[in-house]
DNA sequence: ATAATTGCAAACAATTTGCATTCAG
DNA sequence: CTGAATGCAAATTGTTTGCAATTAT
């Protein structure tokens, strides 16, 4: 998935409708977490810096937050480390294997059910993307056996 | 819920397998667990110290890394902070509201059948006890609206 | 021009590691 | 006794903050 003109253009006026201001770091930003898919800030920021690599690990961290204010990006904390950002659309949930650490994504619309359950008894609107599920992937669990 | 002399019995026998030795400061976080029902290492520390106020938070995390491989306790990741412990036997899932950060907790066989389904096509063994659901609450999305 | 944005250094929180000391068996 | 476990200090990792310098408009 690569940043268009389009949404280039789209963040641009979004930012400018808030006194924002649109700077190369913005985009690079942006077009790295299209481009990576799943990725920490660090990862970004190694991205980043592949084409600009005086940008600052802080903007990393701030374009980021800004990012997902606007809705353009999301996180997701997979597992015990840093959490992932992925760009709004690209959504998924995570099967992380808790031996082996692998994560498997499987598509939203599984938590369907669940989710209407928990709307329902509990008025909790799930948001099925942010976090990572944990148990045992299937080649743990043949080799455990 | 305590730690009973049962418990504890069970504890020292286990170290034992493995020609590893029963400690207070084991004991200590053990019964810290099961007090606490859910708590960060840190509030983990502070209870024990309570005590014995000479017990260093390093061996809190041995203890705890410890304790889970034993089977005794359980972490999860509860939005963004650090990981909370339980004792085994006390668990379900979590609800986590990220715009209030509350905490819910609803029974474990909610997710029985997305387990059956991710066990069926995936291979997956969920463990449903690890992670937080994230999602909106029914009083944030009672102001948002 | 001037307010927003950045980079840098330093602070911070959570966790881990190395090592000398202590203690359970 | 002897190896396992602890305490302590220091290192690491992930993230945030304060502030002066820069830059988009």
């Amino acid at each position: 998935m690569e940043t268009t003109r389009k949404q280039r253009a789209a963040l641009k006026s979004t930012l400018h409708q808030r006194g924002m201001r649109m700077t190369p770091q913005r985009q690079l930003v942006l077009d790295a977490v299209m481009a990576l898919e799943h990725s920490t800030p660090e990862q970004v920021c190694k991205h980043v810096q592949l084409t600009t690599p005086t940008v600052n690990i802080t903007t990393i961290y701030r374009t980021l937050d800004l990012l997902e204010q606007l809705g353009l990006v999301r996180h997701a904390h997979i597992g015990h480390g840093a959490p992932t950002y992925s760009a709004h659309g690209h959504e998924h949930v995570h099967l992380v294997c808790h031996v082996c650490s692998e994560v498997e994504e499987v598509p939203c619309d599984l938590l369907d059910d669940l989710a209407g359950t928990l709307r329902d008894q509990y008025g909790f609107k799930l948001d099925a993307s942010h976090v990572a599920l944990s148990g045992t992937c299937r080649r743990c669990l043949n080799r455990e056996s």
